[in-house]
DNA sequence: ACGCCCGGGACTGCCCGTTGTT
DNA sequence: AACAACGGGCAGTCCCGGGCGT
């Protein structure tokens, strides 16, 4: 935590895509092996189990050194996690671009679906990696809470743009984060039923959310 | 994690309070034993973090082995997550009691109010020891993705709670999750709320509910 | 090793039989306490490997506690052990009726074959448990120590009868030693060799020692 | 078990010597510091005994962690079993060196007693070493019985050896595998001998062989 | 006597700071 | 100056023995 910099942030490759190409030549060898890094590992994983694939093996899979995996990720979590915040960074941009009529948790369930649709979209690579991601993260305890974890910090994010929208301080006034926070509790119920039902894929967990949207909103009405 | 018995599920010992004191002796000893690391743990923990603290100091404190501390609990987490448990269950207990005209949400919220007050009345230890639970949580980054990952395994509970009480079946019908997944949402907006005003003790927070509470609908009827 | 009195040299059950039925009732039911323990844990070790499977998780499948297992084995590798060590015995019981004119080679050539017949002929049970235990031996690297070790044990009780056999000082005269040594070399390449071509069972075993033996005899006789 | 690479393999450091001297300053200074943990470690044990020499202690002497400790040897006993190694390694090089007149037996007796009398050769600081080694072995039965598991792995080398020099079929021909498991157990009674003398030294085991050797031959020939 | 609890040593995996190498 | 090897430290698990209580 004292290091000079921690990973993490890094240009996330993949879903938002069209990245400043500066520097090239370097920066693209090092996205290639962050990806390889990514790849070994989700691959691992969705074979033996997160917790018995050990860093060992995936920097002996794709030949660098221990010391380099944690340059790219600052711990094995990461990985998943890190790789996992690149859409939620997707779904965040789209909130921005949603019509400003739109009620917020319109808004915020409308983002989403697209979020999803476009990682469907992108590919059959692409949505593979998604599906294992979902697969890692809900079958490991660990991850899970990991991934709860990041769940507050693009709250804070969420939040901003939605005072943004409403017009409203979000410092002073609650409602956005709880407004928020209602979201990804529903977001999460979600997800839950589409695992617990084996559905991993970006296409069926994009068709659920109107639904469950629909049921979170007789929910509210009637029961709060 | 194939092994026979995880530890944690132990009495927990202070809020739940007339445990069954069958045993006697040996039952007891252990118990002394857990409360002496939960107090040191606690205690060293506030005195100078979470991270900074290893369990070979909190076991020297006691005069324990470190065998034994991982007898009592799972992880290093687990002391301060068990231990908060705790106040989950109890909190649960109050809910089963709520009359039944209370619309779910309501009932919810008046059951965590019931049990901080009780927290509040149980004593200044009481008190301090949540006070100081709360804080180490709060400031610890892997505590709060514990914390949370916790959440998800009361919220079955309280969603089956709901269930009963509505009269609806938990499997089929999404909405019991979804007003628990809500709740809870709401629950962490408020205690993250008390957390930035250093507002740590029980009997603030309770204070606090009723105008969260106020917020959250407010928020859902003009919002989503 | 400082305690009471070390395990392992239990009653065998099994292949020696006919154990001095005294006490009745009582030595009945650590038989079959015995009994249980090692059937669990030879098909925890076939099922999930040896080093995979805890003691925790035999005791819990016979539901007794860690402690009676100790004291029943001494370690978790004498369960293994232990039981194999009863073949051995038998095999040291038909060394004794051999006819005095065979060559002391020939003699423990034929007891060996004679014990593993009878295993063969004491029914699928007896016959199942002999071929687990072959398997979780020559499959864990740590059991393979334990029984090579164990055959030094045994190496003793078989030179010593040779030395008897010949009418020589089994002190002074090093040539039971060798012989045995030898011998054990011996064995020691045909059960790997069957390993190797996967033939667990005593029946494919007894019918290949002839063919060694004959082997080992004009090794000796060319190479020598 | 599954990790990039165990330890072990180290240069050994000592007997073969000429290592390629690469790389300079790094590894000579693990050099360095493996080969202190090996003489503290031998030295603590022969002063008080295998078993009752933690590893805290040896790590303790030189001054390193215990994780260092395990980077360079993958088990205690492997302190002790992996510098035997070394000497192994010597005696299969005399073996490949030795005429191809001599009968296989002779050859390797022969490359046994070179490589023993290069140990006493070798200084005072060799043979001091090579003298524990010995004595703490035989002394402890877990060390006997990995030693002896040890020896399942040379026999591999030695066998690869023999059928070369005999133009055999190593896979097919089991002669070289049963000459080998010949030799050897010879040489474990001779080195049990030894040790029952109190004979430690590289010198008097040496001179022991030829005897040995004469005594294996008789028995051979007069009772198999 | 029988099962609990406790101690403790071996060993592994994650992660990080430093140091030598290219 | 980037990089990887090396060493350190802590959490956590398993095996096994001894002592206490029932």
């Amino acid at each position: 935590m004292t290091a000079a910099e921690p990973p993490t942030a890094a240009p996330a490759g993949g879903v938002a895509g069209a990245d400043r190409a500066r520097d090239g030549l370097r920066e693209h060898k090092k996205q290639r092996t962050r990806q390889a890094l990514i790849d070994a590992a989700l691959e691992l994983f969705a074979a033996q189990g997160y917790e018995d694939t050990t860093i060992d093996e995936i920097v002996a899979a794709v030949e660098v050194s221990q010391r380099t995996f944690f340059r790219y990720f600052a711990t094995k979590e990461d990985v998943v996690i890190g790789v996992f915040a690149a859409y939620d960074r997707a779904m965040l941009e789209e909130l921005r671009e949603r019509p400003a009529d739109e009620t917020p948790f319109t808004a915020m369930a409308e983002a989403l679906r697209v979020a999803l649709r476009s990682i469907a979209d992108s590919g059959p690579a692409e949505s593979a990696r998604f599906r294992r991601l979902r697969q890692v993260i809900e079958t490991t305890p660990a991850l899970v809470a990991a991934h709860l974890a990041h769940h507050t910090a693009i709250e804070r994010a969420l939040a901003a743009e939605i005072a943004r929208r409403q017009g409203v301080d979000p410092e002073a006034d609650l409602r956005p984060r709880l407004l928020v926070a209602v979201f990804i509790g529903m977001v999460r119920v979600a997800f839950k039923h589409c695992a617990e039902h084996e559905a991993w894929d970006a296409t069926t967990m994009a068709a659920q959310i109107d639904s469950i949207v629909d049921a979170a909103r007789r929910t509210v009405r009637d029961w709060v």
